[in-house]
RNA sequence: GCCGGGAUGGCGGAAUUGGCAGACGCGCUGGACUUAGGAUCCAGUGCCGUAAAAGGCGUGCAGGUUCAAGUCCUGUUCCCGGCACCA
C-alpha cells in the first residue's frame, strides 16, 4: 500500500492550467477543420452568434464573458448533435484607426489588420471555438465590395436618397451621426462632447418605408428581452392621431403688404393703415385673381397708383394659400384650440420672419436656445416661451380665427412642427396658455376621477378638487362639451369621427407619425466603404455601374481629422469619369456608417467568399431559415443601433429577394457588463481587468467559467480577484478527483447507454449515481431554459463535493468491478458536463480516461428520472404557519398516511396538544397543522 | 415625466408554479495533514439569544390576501438602464 500511496500523490499533484492549456491550444492549432460547420448534413442546423467586435487592440472582459457564453451553447449544441455554425469575424471600418493614424502615424489599414491578429490570438488562447474559414473582415474589398452593390441597390429602388437637412455633427469624430448615434445630445464614441447641428448634404436610407413593419414584428420576436423590443418600440414611436390643415388667415399678411408699398411711397397716413380692416383685406383678397381689377380697388379704397411690382407683391400675398398642417393625437379637444404654435424652423414661421424684421429676430433667438438647450442636453427642461407673431389661423372645425405662435417646445423633427395648442387638455399648452394670458376654453367633461374604482387620483381636480364640470385643466377622458355637432360623444368617438369628417371636407385626415428618421450613413472620414456615387456637371448624380464594383478606398491617405472627408484631397479617387457621358466628374468622397457593414454581416458568414455576390441564397436560407439566427448574443447597447438597422437591412434584403426570413435573430440574448468595484470598467478609472494577465495567471478556463459563473448572464457582473480564485481551485479539485482515480482498477469500460440498476448499489454508491443524475438534469434545464449558468456549475460543483464527501465510493460498492464501472461512469459524465464551460480541462480529462472519440462531439448526457428519484422524501411539518419538524416517508406513502404521522410526531405533539385542529393541509411538499 | 429592470447574510449570488429563505462561491473561524502552507482535506458560519439547547427575529419600507408570501395585491422609498416638451 505505501507504494500505491506513492504513486497516487505523484498523481495527484497541482492542476497546471498553464501546461495543460498549451498542449491542446497547440493541438486544435494543428486542426483547422476543429469547429467548422457541415456545408451539407442530415443533422439540424443551429447558427449561434456572438456580435463581432471592434479590432479596438485587445479583448476586454466583456468580450470574454460574451464569447463564453456563446460558445458554452455551441459546444453544447454541439454535443447534442446539431451542425452548427459558430462564426466571428471583425467590425473593422471606423474612426478608431483613423485617431492611430494621426497620433502613432500608422496607415489605419496595417493598424487595424495588426489589432485583428493580436485578438484573434486571443480568441485562440481562450478555447472559443470559431468556423475562423468564414472569418469577415468588414474593411477588405472582399466585403466592403457588397456594401456597395447592396447601396446601388437601394438607391435603384429610391430607398437611398441624397438630401440636404439639419443632421448631428460631432466634433471630435469630424463627421455626421445618425439619430441612433446621439445619446443624450451627446456623441455615443464621445460621451462628454456634445453634438452639433449642421446644414448638410447626405445620403439617407429610408428606413422609414419600414417604419410599421418594424414595429409590427416585434410583436412576433418572443425570444427577444422585452427589454431590448421596448426599447424599439419607443425608438420607432408609432403614434396615431390626425393632421388638420388651419389655414393661415391673410389679412395681416396683405396688411404688412400695403403697409409697406404705403411706406415706400411716402405717403404714410395713420387714417390709410386704420382704414384696412379684415373685411377690406377679405374683399381685395376676393379680386386678387384679376391685376386690373386689383389695382383699381387700390386705387379706390386709398387713392394710390400701384406700378406692375407693388401688384405683383399683392397678388403674391394674396395668391399664397397658406396652409399649417398640425398634428393632433386629440383631434377630439380641437374646439378647445385657442393658438396655433409653430416651431422656429417651421417653413411658414421663416416666411412671416422674412416679412417682419421684429419677428425675425425673435425667432432667431428661439431657434438659438433650442439648440442650446439641445447641446446642453436640458432640452425638455426648457423653460417655454415663445413669441406671438401676430398673425392668425382658422380653425376648419369652427372657423374660428386663433393666433399664431412661435414657441421654443416645438420641435421641428416631429410630427408636422406644428401643433394645436389646447390649454385645457394638454398640460405644456395649459403652461404656456397661462403664461401668455391665453384663454383656456373647456371641452372635456372627464366621466370619472382616475382609473376606475381602485382609484388612481386625477393629477388635477382629483378628489376634493372642484366639481368635474368646472375643471379648468384635465388629460382625463371623458365627454365632449362645446364642441358644435360634436358635443355629447365620448374622446374614443370623437377621435374615430372627427378625422373622417375633416377628409370629407378635405382639411385633413388620420395619420400616423413616427418618431423614427430617416438613416443618415454618410460619414465625412476615411476608414469606412466608399459610396459608389458619382457626381457629373451634366448627368448629376449617377450610380457607379455595378461592374465597376468595388470603388477601392485608396491607400497612403493623409489623415486629418479637419477640412472634411480626407478622400477629398486625393485627386486620383476624386476625380473620375461620368458613367453616362464620359465626361469629367467627381466621386463621392463621404464614407458609409459603419453600422452599414454590421447589417448585414451574418448573412455573410454563411458563404463568406462568395465573389458573384453578397452570399448564396441557398446557403444563407440553409442557415437562417424562417426565422433566422437561432440565438445572437450581444451588449444590449446595440439594443437600438445595431439591431435596427439590421433587421431593416433584413427586410430590405427580402423585398429584393435575397433571403425568405423577415428578420435576422430569432432569438436574442443581451448580456450584463462587466464591472469593477461598481463601476465600469475604464483606463480613467484604473480598474480594467485584462484578459491576458487573467489566463496568464488562472488560465482561459477560470477566466471563462469565472465570467459565467459570478452573476447570471444577464445581470452585470461585478470582477472579484478572490472569485476566479475559487474557480480556479474547483479545477484544481476537479482534476485531482479524476486523476487520482483514474487508475487502471476503475476503467473498467462502461457503455454509455447502459445504465447501471439502482438496486444493484449500495445506499452510499445510490446516493452518488441519484447526484449526478440530478445534476445532469439540473444543467440541462438551464441550457434549455433559463441559461442561468451560474447556477448550472453551483450544481456541477455541488456534485464534485458529493463526489469527494463519498471518498471511497469504490470501496463500499458491491463488488469492485461495479465500484468500477460506477466510478468510471460518474467522472466520465462529469467532464461531459464540464466540457461546455471549460474546454482545456475537459479535454485533458476525457483523454485522461482514455476516451478515444473527440469531447467537441461527444453525446450530451442524459439523466434518467429514475435514477434521480430520491429513495426518501423529507417532509416539513408546520403548525400555524412556522416549521416546528421533518418526517421522513418512502415515495408512494399516501396522503393520509403522511397526516397522520405528522400529528403522530413527537415534536408536533408538543405544540399541538391541547388544541383544537381546525385542518390538516397536505401539499405535496410539506404538511400544514392550522390549531387553535 | 414615461417605459423597463432591480433591492435577499460581511461580499457575489441561490430559491422555474405561493410551500424548509440564504444553494454554490468568496471571506471569516476552527480542526487535520505538514519542517512549512498563501497547497490540500474536513467542519462551522443570517441576526438576537443560550454554557448548550429551547425560543424569537429576519428578503428596501408600510399595509393586505393566505394554513403558508422573497414570490400575489395596494401604496411607498431608493438604485440602475432606456426615452424624454413626441403634440
Amino acid at each position: 500500500m505505501p507504494q500505491e500511496e506513492h504513486t497516487a500523490s505523484m498523481r495527484d499533484e497541482r492542476y497546471n492550467p498553464e501546461q495543460v492549456e498549451k498542449k491542446w491550444f497547440e493541438r486544435w492549432q494543428q486542426d483547422s477543420a476543429l469547429y467548422a460547420a457541415e456545408p451539407h448534413s442530415t443533422k439540424p442546423k443551429y447558427y449561434v452568434l456572438e456580435m463581432l467586435p471592434y479590432p479596438s487592440g485587445a479583448l476586454h472582459m466583456g468580450h470574454v464573458r460574451n464569447y463564453a457564453i456563446g460558445d458554452a451553447l455551441a459546444r453544447y449544441m454541439w454535443m447534442n448533435g446539431y451542425n452548427v455554425l459558430h462564426p466571428m469575424g471583425w467590425d473593422s471600418f471606423g474612426l478608431p484607426a483613423e485617431n492611430a493614424a494621426i497620433s502613432a502615424k500608422v496607415p489605419p489599414r496595417e493598424w487595424t489588420l495588426r489589432n485583428v491578429a493580436n485578438m484573434k490570438a486571443q480568441m485562440k488562447r481562450l478555447g472559443f471555438g470559431y468556423d475562423w474559414s468564414r472569418e469577415v473582415t468588414t474593411c477588405l474589398p472582399e466585403y466592403y465590395k457588397w456594401n456597395q452593390w447592396f447601396f446601388l441597390k437601394l438607391f435603384e429602388r429610391g430607398l437611398a436618397y441624397r438630401k440636404k437637412s439639419r443632421v448631428n455633427w460631432c466634433p471630435k469624430c469630424a463627421t455626421v451621426l445618425a439619430n441612433e448615434q446621439v445619446v443624450g445630445g451627446c456623441c455615443w464614441r464621445h460621451e462628454d462632447t456634445l453634438v452639433e447641428q449642421r446644414e448638410l448634404e447626405q445620403w439617407f436610407l429610408r428606413t422609414t418605408k419600414y417604419a410599421e413593419e418594424l414595429l409590427r414584428d416585434l410583436d412576433r420576436l418572443p425570444g427577444w428581452p422585452e427589454k431590448v423590443r421596448t426599447m424599439q418600440r419607443n425608438w420607432i414611436g408609432r403614434s396615431e392621431g390626425a393632421q388638420v390643415d388651419f389655414r393661415l388667415d391673410q389679412s395681416k399678411r396683405v396688411a404688412d403688404t400695403f403697409r409697406r408699398i404705403v411706406s415706400r411711397k411716402g405717403t404714410v397716413e395713420q387714417i390709410l393703415i386704420d382704414r384696412l380692416t379684415p373685411d377690406l383685406v377679405e374683399r381685395v383678397a376676393e379680386l386678387s385673381q384679376d391685376a386690373t381689377q386689383l389695382s383699381m380697388a387700390f386705387e379706390e379704397a386709398f387713392g394710390l397708383d400701384l406700378s406692375k411690382a407693388e401688384i405683383d407683391a399683392l397678388q403674391l400675398a394674396l395668391k399664397d394659400d397658406v396652409n399649417i398642417s398640425v398634428f393632433t393625437t386629440r383631434i377630439d379637444t380641437i374646439f378647445g384650440a385657442t393658438s396655433v404654435q409653430l416651431a422656429p424652423q417651421h417653413a411658414i414661421t421663416q416666411k412671416l420672419a422674412a416679412a417682419d424684421p421684429e419677428l425675425r429676430k425673435k425667432v432667431d433667438q428661439l431657434i438659438a436656445e433650442q439648440a442650446k438647450a439641445r447641446e446642453t442636453g436640458d432640452i425638455g427642461n426648457i423653460e417655454k416661451h415663445g413669441v406671438n407673431t401676430g398673425h392668425f389661423a382658422v380653425n376648419p372645425f369652427n372657423g374660428e380665427k386663433v393666433p399664431v405662435w412661435v414657441a421654443n417646445y416645438i420641435l421641428m423633427d416631429y410630427g408636422t412642427g406644428a401643433i394645436m395648442s389646447v390649454p385645457a387638455h394638454d398640460e405644456r399648452d395649459y403652461e404656456f396658455a397661462k403664461k401668455y394670458s391665453i384663454e383656456i376654453r373647456q371641452v372635456i367633461v372627464p366621466t370619472k376621477y382616475g382609473n376606475g374604482e381602485t382609484g388612481v387620483p386625477a393629477r388635477r381636480g382629483g378628489p376634493g378638487g372642484p366639481p368635474l364640470h368646472e375643471l379648468p385643466f384635465t388629460t382625463l377622458d371623458g365627454k365632449l362639451i362645446n364642441s358644435g355637432k360634436f358635443t355629447g360623444l365620448t374622446c374614443d368617438e370623437a377621435i374615430q369621427k372627427m378625422p373622417a369628417f375633416a377628409e370629407q371636407h378635405g382639411f385633413g385626415k388620420a395619420t400616423v407619425t413616427f418618431r423614427l428618421k430617416d438613416w443618415g450613413i454618410s460619414r465625412q472620414r476615411y476608414w469606412g466603404t466608399p459610396i459608389p456615387m458619382v457626381y457629373c456637371e451634366k448627368d448629376g448624380v449617377v450610380p457607379v455601374p455595378e461592374k465597376d464594383l468595388p470603388i477601392i478606398l485608396p491607400e497612403n491617405v493623409e489623415i486629418t481629422l479637419a477640412g472634411g472627408s480626407p478622400l477629398q484631397r486625393v485627386p486620383e479617387f476624386m476625380n473620375t469619369t461620368c458613367p453616362k457621358c464620359g465626361g469629367p466628374a467627381r466621386r463621392e468622397t463621404d464614407t458609409m456608417d459603419t453600422f452599414v457593414d454590421s447589417s448585414w454581416y451574418f448573412y455573410r458568414y454563411t458563404d463568406a467568399h462568395n465573389d458573384r455576390a453578397p452570399f448564396d441564397s441557398k446557403i444563407a436560407g440553409y442557415w437562417f431559415g424562417e426565422k433566422g439566427i437561432d440565438q445572437y448574443i450581444g451588449g444590449v447597447e446595440h439594443a437600438i443601433l445595431h439591431l435596427i438597422y439590421s433587421r431593416f437591412w433584413t427586410k430590405f434584403m427580402r423585398d429584393i429577394g435575397l433571403i425568405k426570413n423577415d428578420e435576422p435573430v430569432e432569438r436574442l440574448f443581451t448580456q450584463g457588463m462587466v464591472i469593477k468595484d461598481g463601476a465600469k470598467m475604464s483606463k480613467s478609472l484604473g480598474n480594467v481587468v485584462s484578459p491576458d494577465e487573467m489566463v496568464a495567471r488562472f488560465g482561459a478556463d477560470a477566466a471563462r467559467m469565472y465570467s459565467l459563473f459570478a452573476a447570471p448572464p444577464d445581470r452585470d457582473l461585478d470582477w472579484q480577484e478572490t472569485g476566479i480564485e475559487g474557480i480556479q481551485r474547483f479545477l484544481g479539485r476537479v482534476y485531482r478527483f479524476v486523476s487520482r482515480n483514474s487508475s487502471v482498477e476503475t476503467q473498467v469500460p462502461t457503455s454509455p447507454n447502459q445504465t447501471l440498476q439502482a438496486t444493484s448499489l449500495p445506499p452510499e454508491a445510490r446516493a452518488i449515481q441519484r447526484k449526478l443524475h440530478q445534476t445532469i438534469k439540473r444543467v440541462t434545464d438551464d441550457f434549455q431554459g433559463r441559461w442561468h449558468f451560474n447556477t448550472c456549475i453551483a450544481a456541477i460543483m455541488e456534485f464534485v463535493n458529493e463526489l469527494y464527501s463519498q471518498t471511497a465510493v469504490g470501496e463500499r460498492a458491491s463488488s469492485p468491478a461495479i465500484a468500477g464501472s460506477l466510478l468510471a461512469d460518474l467522472q466520465r459524465n462529469l467532464v461531459l458536463l464540464l466540457a461546455p464551460f471549460a474546454p482545456y480541462l475537459a479535454h485533458e480529462l476525457w483523454e485522461m480516461l482514455g476516451e478515444k472519440a473527440n469531447l467537441l462531439k461527444a453525446p450530451w448526457p442524459k439523466y434518467d428520472p429514475e435514477l434521480a428519484k430520491e429513495d426518501e422524501l423529507e417532509i416539513p411539518v408546520q403548525v400555524n404557519g412556522k416549521l416546528r419538524s421533518k418526517i421522513v416517508v418512502a415515495p408512494g406513502t399516501s396522503e393520509e398516511e403522511i397526516k397522520q404521522k405528522a400529528l403522530a410526531d413527537e415534536k408536533i405533539q408538543s405544540y399541538i396538544a391541547g388544541k383544537q385542529i381546525v385542518k390538516v393541509i397536505f401539499t405535496g411538499k410539506l404538511v400544514s397543522i392550522v390549531v387553535r
